[in-house]
DNA sequence: TGTTATGCTTTACATACTGTCAAGAACAGC
DNA sequence: GCTGTTCTTGACAGTATGTAAAGCATAACA
């Protein structure tokens, strides 16, 4: 609780997200999160119940680190659906790097884990309810494509800017960052839009 | 090597694969699959080198059982590429419910061992070099969408038919067989044709 | 019929990680 | 100086993977 700095849970949560990332995956020990936070294994458990707790915490952290809800809150004020558009795609243009490694090691735990799925099950209905009202937005604007309706729109925007099929794209298949916005942003317009 | 029935390996195949599907999860010990095959523990590991060998082979064995190549034969052979787009789809709608739960195991181990990582490349370039072949008949036959090279929509062809996708729409946001067969033949022909 | 090779079992062990527990040190505020 | 909080140290139980060694059962072989 010093006046400068962090308070150690989030030292703990700064050094796991560095590890994580540097790992580039979910195998990261409390060993190790304890060592990297310069902290015994056992006042890691002082803070966090358990692994699950950690990386639900983690993932929050990461998020607000980034600023995630700011960039969403600009994008609710976009003056078109259209404009909201392509805003999504810019944003997991500037998110995802930072994000994913977290993310995967959520997405690895939860099956196993009760409150790791209830926190990525938050995530991702908070999320498609962007979508939603993206979607909602274009239909009352008139670009919604004829013949689509609106929650089946949610779920193809949700799905095709999701951070999976961006790691398939980018981390997969290698494309840069100006490819990734411009052609999923394109595929966005074809399939969503009449435009 | 009895007359009748598989062989002991094919056995611990046909035990993983039922467990993983049953408990739809990575999370299977080698005990409880060497349980399920009535066999040792030890006896496992005289068929398979490691669990990450076991996964590989399993992922090959569940692939062979619903003849997978089979059907990507036969889309081989359809007539037009628009008609081979339409069966990517049909494929990934009846074969996906039985590859899932393994193909989730593979990806959870893939990050931390080196084989199962070749595993999931071989498979991932393998499927990418179909979606080529689909994308590279569209262009010949003039149905490919004006300002999109083929490797980019072989790329965009490949992550909307993965499975993945599918995972996201069907066993997430639970659309129907029918509904992703039809949505999602949809948004591949407003995406990459210019129909 | 005896021998041998194979496949499996049993038991034990090394290693690594998670999570719990208890005793004590360091240090703050009062 | 006392007390409460935070952290450390060390130990422990439980579970998983993977290795090793000795023995058993049986089918093929001579």
């Amino acid at each position: 609780m010093s006046r400068e700095g962090l308070d150690t849970a989030s030292q703990i949560l700064e050094a796991a997200s560095a590890l994580i990332s540097a790992k580039g995956g979910a195998d990261v020990t409390m060993a190790e999160i304890a060592k990297a936070a310069k902290l015994s294994r056992q006042a890691v458990y002082l803070h966090f119940a358990d692994r699950a707790a950690l990386l639900v915490s983690l993932a929050r952290y990461v998020d607000e680190k980034r600023g995630i809800g700011e960039e969403v809150r600009k994008m609710r004020e976009a003056s078109t659906g259209l404009e909201a558009l392509r805003m999504v795609v810019s944003i997991q243009v500037r998110m995802n790097p930072g994000v994913w490694a977290v993310a995967r090691a959520m997405d690895a735990v939860r099956r196993t884990d009760e409150a790791a799925e209830r926190s990525w099950q938050d995530r991702l209905t908070h999320r498609l309810e962007g979508c939603r009202e993206i979607v909602m937005r274009l239909k009352k604007e008139g670009s919604l494509r004829a013949g689509l309706d609106v929650p089946a729109a949610a779920d193809l925007l949700w799905t095709i800017t999701s951070l999976r099929t961006w790691e398939d794209l980018v981390l997969d298949r290698g494309w840069s960052t100006q490819q990734y916005e411009k052609r999923v942003h394109q595929l966005l317009l074809s399939t969503l839009t009449n435009s």
